[in-house]
DNA sequence: GGGGGCGACGACG
DNA sequence: TTCCACGTCGTCGCCCCC
């Protein structure tokens, strides 16, 4: 690799053992001064806190290649040829599941962001132009990369490398209405295609190519003229039997260029083997290093010979990893359906302590994730707080829910809690994610979700029948699209009774649709001494719902909440006082009844389902527990990483 | 021993 | 002058509980 060689003598320099991720080659990139630009970066960053904790991470990853090493020293003849063995099997069932019948096209925009940009500014043209700002470089374009400019770089930096640079400020709503452009012509090719990015997208041309009886290379001319005449914009392409070989051809002959790779096993073979390892999408700085420095390995060819060693000290599916990139394997199926995982939103802004600052971020993000949430219709039980310290530690600390959340009153709520016992702490980002969604409502349509107030009504009440006879909560709970229990402040769940029932309850549960919740009045149903909490679109809605059960005696002062509260003062079960205006605390005590009611049914059922217990003790002490966290004592910490802390991912396009 | 949850980290565009 | 993003997904190790 380029960033290792030293042309400055036998002296090694400070600079060229700091890489960051813009220091390695990108395409346009051939005949830059490779030495002036790490020089620079070293320079500009030098000493800065972001600069300690890349120097803090390369410690840790040094640690593990020796690690590393020690252990391949340890390893007997025996170990090796066990591990030969094991490494060559693998190699044939890996082989055996080559699929040679698909040719796919990767298609990938050349400089897209700067390409558009020029486009609605012809003066920028031949111009050194960077999309982005004085934090952070997007794209550059061809003529800017010359000097060393690439994304992901900041921007100060680059301006150092080139002083006549010219910013241009990141315009989403441009890129994306020409990347609609582009994605209307690779629809003629593949309307299934998938795209990866703004822009960059895979073709299944199989068909294509036969129904119109000519070569993927003629399919690719074609569809790269196609882009360009619809939009103005250049783009190259890749063409290979999988989607891991067609990403690498595409960036052979960039920009404006195409490389087709035959569906011949031998081309395959031929081509992949002398492929530097970097080339491959899933392996990146840290695994390329620890690829090179500690086995050896530079090129796919090196991977398979070095496969013993490979299948000895990693995880049986990232050494299949390595093993199927060597033999040039890759996804060649479409998916049928792509759901997404997650959602976040996370800022940078100047390093602070101040609570009062960093809560009002915390608000804007949970607004803001909030809208995502429900543009996309997505309801998520696992909130994830994502912070960066003023030196640049990244922490994450997360929480699941027992019920599903999308409003930015909850993601701030439960949020609060979670930076709460992070504080005080000097900040630069604060994020949040949501996951584990509720599967029932990804990828549907907003409006076919929502329930109508007929909906609500009718499979409320026939459910509702349908269990008054034997009291059984369990029915109830299964009609999860109507009625919601819902789950009390579990991060300080430690009022509740019997926290295992709550969340059994809790966890057979959906929330409504957001829609419906935005505007939710909560409203308490007692009956047959079990409480069922619901949700309606309005004032009305609850009082209907509670006619319609015609069920004892339901009393109530204020109208969201009907709860049996004798004179509104004492529970009509236990004889519990509590005063009109401890509506939370008197949700908590029917809480109690419900989960107290619940632990009844459990034990005349031995049927249902039981969560873990252990997630309702973390549940309870969240605080103390990522305290607890936080105080073990990591491996790098203890100074030695244990045998089989190592973390080269697979990669999820091959 | 397996599985869920958590936290850290790698990778990519 | 400015001083290192954002969003998403994947793997791994550890902990805890059954």
């Amino acid at each position: 690799m380029e960033k290792s060689e030293s042309t400055s003598g036998d002296t090694p320099q400070p600079w060229q053992s700091y890489h960051t991720v813009f220091t390695n080659a990108k395409a346009g990139m051939d005949g830059v001064d490779k030495e002036r630009v790490q020089r620079i970066v070293y320079e500009m960053s030098k000493g800065s806190k972001y600069f300690e904790n890349e120097e803090r991470k390369e410690a840790f990853t040094r640690r593990k290649l020796e690690s590393m090493r020690a252990q391949c020293a340890m390893l007997t003849a025996a170990d090796i040829s066990n591990n030969r063995t094991v490494a060559d099997r693998r190699i044939l069932e890996l082989e055996a599941t080559r699929d040679l019948t698909r040719i796919w096209l990767h298609v990938d925009m050349d400089a897209f962001y700067a390409a558009v940009e020029t486009l609605s500014n012809p003066m920028l043209k031949g111009k050194p132009m960077a999309v982005g700002g004085m934090s952070m470089i997007s794209t550059a374009n061809y003529e800017a990369r010359r000097f060393g400019v690439r994304a992901a770089m900041p921007g100060f930096i680059a301006r150092k490398l080139c002083p006549e640079l010219i910013f241009v400020p990141v315009d989403f709503k441009k890129y994306t209405y020409y990347s609609d452009l582009t994605r209307k012509v690779f629809q003629k090719y593949d309307p299934n295609f998938m795209a990866a990015s703004l822009d960059e997208a895979y073709l299944d041309i199989t068909n294509v190519c036969k129904q119109r009886g000519i070569t993927s290379g003629e399919i690719a001319e074609e569809l790269r003229t196609s882009v360009y005449e619809e939009t103005g914009l250049m783009c190259s392409a890749g063409v290979g039997p999988n989607r891991l070989l067609a990403k690498v051809c595409s960036d052979i002959n960039k920009p404006n260029g195409q490389f087709i790779l035959p569906n011949d096993r031998l081309a395959v073979m031929t081509f992949i083997s002398s492929l530097p390892i970097r080339k491959i999408g899933g392996i990146g700085k840290v695994t390329e290093h620890i690829l090179r420095d500690v086995f050896g390995i530079n090129t796919c060819e090196d991977m398979l010979q070095k496969g013993d060693f490979l299948c000895a000290l990693f995880s049986r599916s990232t050494a299949d990893f390595f093993l199927s990139v060597a033999l040039g394997l890759g996804k060649t199926e479409t998916p049928q359906v792509m759901l997404r995982k997650s959602i976040s939103n996370e800022r940078t802004f100047s390093a602070t302590d101040d609570e009062a600052f960093l809560h009002q971020k915390l608000s804007d993000l949970a607004e803001m994730l909030s809208s995502d949430m429900q543009k996309e219709g997505l309801l998520g039980r696992t909130l994830t707080l994502k912070l960066k310290t003023a030196s640049f530690e990244v922490r994450t600390r997360a929480v699941t829910l027992q019920k599903y959340i999308c409003s930015s009153e909850d993601i701030l709520k439960y949020a609060s809690k979670l930076l709460k016992d992070e504080l005080p702490v000097s900040l630069r980002l604060i994020g949040l994610r949501l996951s584990q969604f509720n599967t029932d409502m990804v990828g549907a349509p907003s409006e076919t979700r929502q329930k109508t107030l007929t909906d609500f009504l009718i499979s409320g009440v026939a459910n509702r029948k349908s269990t008054s006879d034997n009291s059984s909560l369990g029915s109830i709970v299964d009609s999860h699209e109507i009625c919601s229990y819902e789950d009390r402040d579990l991060l300080d769940g430690s009022h509740l009774p019997d926290l295992e029932d709550k969340h059994t309850i809790s966890n057979k549960v959906n929330s409504p649709h957001p829609k419906s919740r935005q505007n939710a009045v909560t409203g308490l149903l007692e009956a047959d001494s079990s409480s069922v909490e619901f949700r309606c679109n309005s004032l009305d809605e609850v009082n209907k719902r509670a006619n319609l059960l015609d069920d004892e005696a339901v009393s109530s002062s204020n109208q969201g909440e009907l709860l049996l509260w004798v004179n509104d003062y004492k529970c009509s079960l236990c004889g519990f006082e509590l005063p009109l205006g401890f509506v939370e605390e008197r949700q908590e005590h029917s809480d109690f009844h419900l989960a107290e009611r619940l632990q009844k049914e459990e034990s005349r059922s031995e049927t249902r389902t039981l969560m873990p217990r252990h997630r309702f003790s973390r549940k309870e002490n969240i605080g103390s527990q990522s305290k607890g966290k936080k105080q073990k004592i990591s491996p790098k910490d203890k100074g030695h990483i244990p045998i089989d802390m190592f973390f080269v991912k697979s990669c999820q396009n091959f």
